[in-house]
DNA sequence: CGGATGATCTGCT
DNA sequence: GCAGATCATCCGT
């Protein structure tokens, strides 16, 4: 599989990145411990802050979810799936914000039957669905529900957990600050994402995997981004879920708030 | 910090 | 043709 190429539009001038390189090295350090406190029931993980602990034994403490997970309703997989670990080759991210897609919702993508586009979401659930967005944006969504649903989950936002050089690679800039990870673009640029991968298997060994992961404490409820051209019942469901208190969120986040 | 804008391609409202 | 589950940058406060 092919990494993909930064769009130009998303380039940015050498001279820039390692200006600001230094500046946010300086500043990552003191937020670090901070991001990674206490959103979380089991908070005995120390994979994450300490370096030294190994990628195996990461590993081996959340192992990949089973097919039988995912064959539920998109608005119950959604927010189940907050916390979880998307793995891909040494870069792991938790996910920290998404939406529920479902079938007869004038959202989802689904809505006009199978397209060569759309056809993995109609399949089983625990597949991927990757479409380009905008021309440019590979966005993913993990397909739920029985085969012929049509349901889908879009991951929105992730904090990053293991690889975060690679990440900072592929996104084209140096920082730990959300503006890394917050948004479904963003995502799938840090996974290295093309549409190639859309109906990829998540719960099979290689390539793209999810993995479990802590359960939040708390989860913040809220209408969905973007889609301003659904019926009104779906503009205002309350299908957009995140980790309270996590800065791992898209915009806009004043319209999330506790259940 | 907020609003406008261009990038770029897929499927049809 | 055109709008879209977006993002980074530019220019204004």
């Amino acid at each position: 599989m092919e990494e993909p190429q930064i769009p130009k539009n998303l380039r940015k001038p050498i001279k820039k990145t390692i200006k600001k390189t230094t500046i946010i090295q300086r500043k990552s350090k003191k937020t670090s411990s901070k991001i990674q406190k206490s959103h979380f029931e089991d908070d005995d993980n120390d994979n994450e802050s300490n370096p030294s602990c190994s990628f195996s034994s990461f590993l081996e403490k959340w192992p990949i979810l089973v097919s039988d997970f995912y064959q539920i309703d998109a608005l119950e997989l959604a927010p189940l799936l907050l916390g979880k670990y998307l793995r891909k080759d040494n870069v792991v991210l938790q996910i920290t914000e998404v939406e529920a897609y479902r079938p007869n919702d004038s959202a989802c993508h689904g809505r006009f039957g199978v397209t060569a586009r759309t056809a993995p979401v109609f399949g089983p659930g625990g597949h991927a669905y990757v479409y380009l967005c905008y021309g440019l944006h590979t966005m993913l969504n993990i397909v739920a529900d029985k085969e012929g649903a049509g349901a889908a989950v879009l991951i929105r936002s992730c904090a990053p957990i293991i690889g975060l050089e690679t990440i900072q690679q592929r996104r084209g800039m140096v920082t730990e600050k959300p503006v890394l990870l917050a948004g479904p673009g963003k995502v799938g640029q840090a996974l290295g994402l093309s549409t190639e991968w859309s109906n990829h298997s998540l719960f099979t060994p290689g390539g793209l995997e999810l993995l479990d992961g802590p359960r939040p404490q708390h989860i913040l409820v809220g209408p969905r981004v973007g889609i301003d051209y659904a019926l009104p019942e779906h503009v205002n469901a309350l299908w957009r879920f995140a980790i309270a208190g996590t800065p791992w969120i898209s915009a806009p986040k004043n319209t999330l708030r506790p259940p």
